[in-house]
DNA sequence: GTCTATAATCAGATAGAC
DNA sequence: GTCTATCTGATTATAGAC
């Protein structure tokens, strides 16, 4: 079965290239390296030359499975994507919901690919566009998430609501995030210290 | 009178090539066009090329005042962290110290240009290193800040050093800077929300 | 699916002239 | 202080062969 496509925009680029499969190992394959090659260093060294290097083909081929490298970029930014809502269900599962968002959210595995891609972002509205809509539907589910923990425990933020809850945390954890590229002593000590306090904050007021 | 200094460093690259001295009008011209392009076209679009273009001279001028391009980054952040503790000194005279330093930190104005440092950061290490100590010293002059104006006004968070509040309100602050680049409606409440509740905490309990 | 060939640009950096 | 000339190598993207 053929599993190639025309793109789907015609124009001056691209006009009536040929486009390899998303269900294609070797899109796949492209897409493992172009994130490794951005967590080390950086979204400037993805380029085709690169990718084609490390996967030991020719450089033509990224330009089979991606029509741009803007493209290529969204596509690893959508797989992020999809890793890190499923993450938020397992934490939704957990004992301590809301603990378990705060520690996925600052898991500094995830510090610079992400930090890459806010300054992607910068100057790729095509990009920016992806991550805002990520952003709307992530902060909403995990609004919900905390909403939940808090009624089934019956634990009451004045003015504080679960939105609020969500971004605050959010924000706060993903800056602790980018703080570890850093090693600033108090970042550490202080993260430690929120970690705690929220689990106070947020615990069972039984048991 | 002969303003020009040889290189620092002699090695393979710039062995005895002459430097243009740091009071220069063209070097801090040249500073000027490097962080306009980073804030509108990011890191990778700043090149010896561009920057020349801009500047309405031949691209070689910019190795006659900056060793490296990596070189130039790091006197692009250097000069705009002197802006940055300026401006937290002047913070620190106002009527709410720690609101101002809050409206500060999240100044989207800095939105952009601080999330390129921070992806420049990922995989240049002397860039890193020079950001690492500003922040050390930033976070420990808002810690004092803090502190003063909590003894000053009888003010007393259980467990919350004034280190923990700095770093706290800092990388939210920063966090929510970076949100603006997304136009997150959530965003924007929840900070205006965090504003007001942080006005209020900090208050004078007198007048 | 993957390749070769190719077009058209752009990059960092140096040596040395003026 | 700023330039021309130059080296060496990289880049995105397309067309078309196999």
């Amino acid at each position: 079965m053929s599993d190639v496509e025309e793109i789907a925009t015609p124009g001056s680029r691209g006009g009536g290239r040929r486009m390899g499969a998303k269900s294609s190992e070797t899109r796949t394959f492209l897409l493992d390296i172009a994130e490794t090659i951005m967590r080390e260093e950086g979204y400037a060294a993805v380029t085709s030359r690169q990718l084609a290097k490390a996967a030991q083909m020719s450089p033509q081929i990224v330009y089979y499975y991606f029509r741009t490298m803007d493209d290529l970029f969204e596509a690893v930014f959508l797989r992020l994507a999809q890793g890190i809502e499923a993450a938020l269900e397992e934490a939704a599962l957990e004992d301590e919901p809301i603990l378990a968002m705060w520690k996925l959210s600052s898991d500094p595995s995830r510090a610079t690919i992400v930090a890459e891609f806010l300054a992607l972002a910068n100057h790729r509205k095509g990009i920016a566009a992806v991550i805002s809509q990520f952003g709307v539907r992530y902060q909403a589910r995990q609004a919900q998430i905390i909403e939940a923990t808090l009624a089934e425990r019956g634990i009451d933020l004045p003015g504080w609501t679960p939105q609020h809850l969500a971004t605050v945390l959010e924000n706060l954890a993903r800056s602790f995030l980018f703080g570890t590229n850093f090693a600033i002593p108090a970042h550490l000590e202080t993260h430690a210290f929120v970690t705690d306090w929220l689990s106070q904050l947020f615990a069972r007021k039984d048991a």
